[in-house]
DNA sequence: TTCATAGTACGACCGCCATCGAACCTTCAG
DNA sequence: CTGAAGGTTCGATGGCGGTCGTACTATGAA
């Protein structure tokens, strides 16, 4: 049959309303989540993990996806090989409201 | 003559426009400082030092209040013997629109 | 001048987190 | 089945930052 021969690979997201301001700043308080904020934002839709340009390691780099996914910052899910990563815009906005905007303007503009 | 015996005492503050938008969230990333953001927030002008409820001691909190001033968040100046603490909030504005209401509004509604 | 109050400077400690490389797992193409 | 590409997991490491206590300085009051 042609069914997988473990689980398909799924993954875990909080609701926007367990996470606390104290994940959502230290999520975006590092310069290489930033960049992948900032490259989600400019990007606009889904982005697979390794389109990102970052001066960190691969595996560095899923640390900070974990990151900002648990602090509810993206979404991910698989496709095939490859991961699809999105900003979780709205529901940031109404749990944080002006924060992630702000957050994105101002890297933008100093970069 | 009635002159002070030493250099009174004067405090150094950076322009915004030196501070990266990384000292800022940084500094408002960790959970002292916010602390202290929202009672001067709350409080809508200035407030001495040893006013502010925090959990730490008065030389951690010297700590903090450096950071925030080397980050622009807030101004501090001498009467007598007493530091005094104000938001630079207008400046902040200008230079991360958004960022401080939307830190100090999550804040206060997290609390 | 002396004392009390307000805050600072300094040094030490400790824990956390970003980082890496190596080994591994999952999926798709041949 | 086999290989290769895309990510992950794991353990180790290193540095930075939050914390404290103690000693100190500055100011104003008695």
């Amino acid at each position: 049959m042609a069914r997988p021969r473990t689980t398909p690979r799924t993954v875990e997201h909080p609701e926007l309303s367990e996470v606390t301001l104290q994940q959502a700043l230290e999520a975006l308080a590092d310069p290489v989540r930033r960049m992948v904020v900032c490259q989600l934002a400019r990007a606009g839709g889904e982005k697979g993990c390794g389109t990102f340009e970052t001066p960190v390691s691969d595996s560095t780099l899923t640390h900070h996806f974990t990151v900002l996914r648990e602090a509810g910052v993206i979404r991910q899910h698989y496709r095939g090989t490859t991961k699809l990563n999105s900003l979780r815009t709205a529901e940031m906005e109404a749990r944080f409201p002006g924060l992630l905007p702000a957050v994105v303007t101002a890297a933008e503009a100093e970069a």
